[in-house]
DNA sequence: GCAAAATAGTTGCGGTTGCAACCTTCTGGT
DNA sequence: ACCAGAAGGTTGCAACCGCAACTATTTTGC
C-alpha cells in the first residue's frame, strides 16, 4: 500500500503546484493590467509569430496550447474580431482551417512581448543560477520524456 | 530593450509551463475517472486533514489552494452537499466560518490518496534521481523567495 | 471504387472561476 | 464609547473551458 510523500518529494511537488500557479498568475495580472490582454491570447499570438508562414492549423495550436479543440475555437473568434488574427483555409486539405497572424497582430505582439518576457525574467529567471536554470530544464526533460513513453494510460 | 530569452531560460520556461500543465491534467483525468472527484475537491480533503482539528478558515485555505474567495465558497457548497464537508461558524470570530472535514470526508480521502499519490509518483517522481528532486526544490524555493521580498508588484 | 473509420473544426451545454458589490463583524484612533 | 476602515464571506454576473454531439473532409480496408 502506498504510503504518504516523505519531505523531499512533498516539497518539491508543492513548489511545482505553488509556483507554476504563482508565476502564472502573476503573469496574467501584469499583462492584463497594463495591455488589457490575457495571456491565453498572448499565447496564441506568440505561438503563431514563431510558425513558418506566422500560420497553424488549428489542432497543432491547440496542442501547443494545452486547449481543448473548442476552446481554442472561442479563443480564437476574439482574436479575430480583434484583427489580430484571420481565419484562412488550407489549400492542400479542406478539413483544416489556419490560424494566421495579421500585421496588426505581429505588431501589436512586438510592441507588448518585452513586458511579458520582463514578467518571466523577474518572477522566474532572475531567481535562479545559471545552474539552476540548467538542473531545471534536465528534470523538466526526464519528466516529459515519462510521459511520450507512458501515454497510454488511464 | 529587453531581448528574446536564450535557449536554455526557454527551455526552463516553456518545461515548467507544459510540465505543469501536463502532470496536474494527468492526476485530474486519472481522479475524475477512478472515482468522480476532481483535483479541486481533492486538493480541499487533503488541505484539511492536514490541518489542526480538521478544520480551517475559509480564507486561509482559499490562499493555500490558490482559489479566489468566491471559488472557494462554491467549491465547499458541492462537498458540504456530498456530506464530505461541514460548515461551522468560529467561536471567538463571528466573521469566520470554518470549513470541518467530517468522518465520512476523512474516510473518502483516505480510500482514495493512495490513487493520488500513485499518480504524483507516477507521472512525477519516479522520473527524478535523488539529486534532480532536491535541485527542483532549491529552485522552486527560490522562486518563492522572490515573490515573498516583491510582491508589492503591480 | 466505395463504405467505414479517422481527422478537423464548430456549437450546445453545464460546470468552474474571478471580479465587483454587498453585508456582517472586528479593530484602531480619538 | 464611537465611528472609519479593514477583514471574512456570500452572491450576481460574465468569461472561460471541456465534453459530447454534429458536420464536413480525408484516409483506409477490402
Amino acid at each position: 500500500m502506498t504510503d504518504w510523500l516523505d519531505d523531499e518529494e512533498m516539497a518539491a511537488w508543492r513548489g511545482l503546484v505553488d509556483v507554476s500557479a504563482a508565476v502564472m498568475g502573476a503573469l496574467e495580472s501584469e499583462l492584463v493590467a497594463h495591455h488589457g490582454i490575457t495571456t491565453g491570447d498572448y499565447g496564441v499570438l506568440a505561438r503563431l509569430s514563431e510558425a513558418e508562414n506566422s500560420s497553424m492549423r488549428m489542432c497543432d495550436l491547440a496542442s501547443a496550447l494545452h486547449l481543448s479543440p473548442s476552446g481554442l475555437t472561442r479563443r480564437l473568434d476574439g482574436l479575430v474580431r480583434r484583427q489580430l488574427v484571420s481565419r484562412e483555409p488550407s489549400a492542400g486539405d479542406r478539413r483544416v482551417m489556419l490560424a494566421v497572424l495579421t500585421d496588426e497582430g505581429r505588431a501589436f505582439l512586438e510592441r507588448i512581448a518585452p513586458l511579458h518576457l520582463d514578467g518571466v525574467r523577474r518572477h522566474f529567471i532572475s531567481q535562479l543560477s545559471r545552474t539552476q536554470l540548467r538542473n531545471l530544464s534536465s528534470a523538466f526533460r526526464s519528466i516529459e520524456r515519462g510521459f511520450v513513453l507512458t501515454d497510454s494510460d488511464d
